[in-house]
DNA sequence: AAGCCGGGGAC
DNA sequence: GTCCCAGGCTT
């Protein structure tokens, strides 16, 4: 094993979030509930909704028969609903083309809805201890900083860092290795205020010690050829949330008006959103988010 | 490559 | 107010 790797086992021993509800279940189906909750999503966000939806649907079986309804509502408060809806077709491609065993190959992984080349890596490692490297953003961001300096601007293709990151991992210690990168990475290698001052690989990086200020400037310049953005306010995504969370509210299994809908929609919007709600609905179908019938009214899928 | 998809928290 | 987050899909 490397060095680098050895450092980040035992700092993870004594400082790793050990006990994350999907660390303690460790079973592959928890963790293809967890990758997909945690896509784009913070950990504390993840951890109190975790626990009520392994309850909710215990296993694969049990996800692939409940409705999509329900399950969008156990996602309330996640974000990024689309997850949702291909989680369950997820489990239901599992349970009729696998037996309801997760796979552990990365092809067929892949092959699966809403599963990208770090969610099937990540089922790989947490899942099935394979040694591989699910290397996300956080990880990138580390490996990039020991190996070839800090990150912004990058110094070398997200290929690269990936590679390295998969040299790295020790023969059969994925699961640890990949939660203590992560770990390590929120807490101490962080995006903005990277603690390298105690930090246990600070003698074995090329981007340490780095200086906060420094860091803030080469942001900022990242910052400024970003395109202007819409307040949220102002963004469909904000009228879908509306949306989904007023179908949320009804009965499990009732329906509103397109009409209904609208009127209670309307109040809550910002004036520049109010001509497409029609539209949003219309899209919110498409994403297998909600049905609108003939007869103009309105349900989660 | 760029835009879209949520929303809460850090700074 | 801006950026960040255990990304993936579509165009």
């Amino acid at each position: 094993m490397s060095m680098i790797g050895a450092r980040i086992l035992a700092w993870y021993k004594s400082n790793g979030r050990l006990m994350l509800p999907w660390r303690v279940v460790r079973n592959p189906y928890a963790t293809l509930v967890s990758e997909f909750m945690l896509q784009q999503t913070q950990v504390d966000r993840v951890t109190p909704k975790f626990d009520a939806f392994m309850k909710a649907y215990p296993d694969i079986f049990a996800l692939a028969r409940a409705g999509r309804g329900d399950i969008i509502r156990q996602w309330v408060g996640l974000g990024y609903n689309s997850r949702a809806v291909r989680l369950h077709a997820v489990a239901q491609r599992i349970t009729s083309d696998f037996a309801g065993r997760i796979p552990e190959d990365e092809a067929t992984l892949r092959s699966l809805p809403g599963i990208g080349p770090y969610t099937a890596r990540a089922i790989m490692a947490f899942g099935y201890n394979h040694t591989v490297c699910a290397t996300d953003t956080n990880i990138a961001r580390i490996i990039h900083r020991l190996f070839f300096g800090l990150e912004i601007p990058p110094k070398v293709k997200w290929a690269t860092v990936d590679a390295r990151a998969q040299e790295l991992v020790p023969s059969g210690k994925a699961h640890d290795f990949n939660g203590a990168l992560m770990d390590f990475g929120s807490t101490i290698c962080t995006a903005r205020k990277p603690a390298c001052k105690g930090c246990p690989l600070a003698g074995d990086c090329i981007a340490a010690p780095i200086d906060h200020g420094l860091l803030q400037e080469a942001r900022k310049d990242i910052a400024g050829k970003n395109k202007p953005r819409i307040p949220f306010e102002q963004s469909a995504r904000f009228a879908r949330g509306r949306i989904v969370d007023r179908l949320r509210a009804l009965p499990a299994g009732s329906s509103i008006s397109l009409l209904d809908l609208q009127a209670d929609i309307e109040p809550v919007l910002h004036p520049v959103l109010r001509g497409d709600i029609l539209g949003i609905v219309e899209a919110l179908q498409d994403d297998g988010l909600i049905r609108v019938d003939d007869r103009k009214t309105v349900a989660l899928v």
